[in-house]
DNA sequence: CCGATTGTGCTAGTGCAAATAGAACAATAG
DNA sequence: CTATTGTTCTATTTGCACTAGCACAATCGG
């Protein structure tokens, strides 16, 4: 399990914490059963607060890639499998946005419009 | 022109207004040279304050989608055919994320990722 | 040429949500 | 029983959206 953080990017901590464990599941790096490191163990080793951890850890329970309890910690579910399924698809319109020019703010917001409507 | 906005939402207005543009664009609906409503007149209408209109223009001028100059106005550049190219694309992409059961947060999180990478 | 229109720039203030944090608590594992 | 791990509650700080008012500069139309 890699989890990078950038303390200087604008994109809050635990959205780069999730987003990590997002880019391992979608690389196939992620089985179901496995389980991630402990919040405070992560908490220590990138020093930063066991809360913004754990906050990332809700956000992918919500998701439902990973299930989450008491004295087990964080365990990968089923889901994990969508997740890699997206691993071409993404790549590929990230690619013709790209090359249009589109920014990734740009791309995010269509996204987020056509979701919506 | 169509412009909506939900003051309800969570999204900031200047971010909802340029959203409107940019699906007017991707649908076909706006051409190059064409002029967006002066921001005085469309913060009257919408009820809101002529530089949150600004600031979406700002935006959107930012992308390359629009000329924004003095006197004149805002007028659609001839980058908003790519915009009408991604009509296509986009849908496709979410509407597997749909199937799969996966929020336009995650969505847009996961590409924001692959963007950065 | 003149006056109306339109975006630009600046400064300021207000309200709210996001992000981070500390400490006590509860469930689970071994 | 004890250590580990997530949960909950409260609090603080920081940042940003939005609004507001005003003066300024470029453009357009008559």
């Amino acid at each position: 399990m890699l989890l990078r953080i950038d303390p200087a990017s604008p994109i809050p901590l635990f959205e780069q914490l999730a987003a990590s464990v997002r880019s391992e599941a979608s690389r196939g790096n992620l089985r179901s059963g496995d389980r991630l490191p402990s919040a405070r163990d992560v908490a220590d080793s990138l020093d930063i607060n066991v809360h913004t951890v754990l906050r990332a850890y809700q956000v992918l329970r919500d998701e439902g890639l990973v299930d989450l309890r008491r004295g087990r910690g964080a365990v990968v579910t089923e889901r994990v499998a969508h997740y890699s399924e997206l691993g071409e698809a993404i790549p590929r319109l990230v690619a013709s946005a790209k090359e249009i020019g589109l920014g990734a703010h740009t791309l995010t917001a269509m996204i987020r419009q056509e979701y919506d409507s």
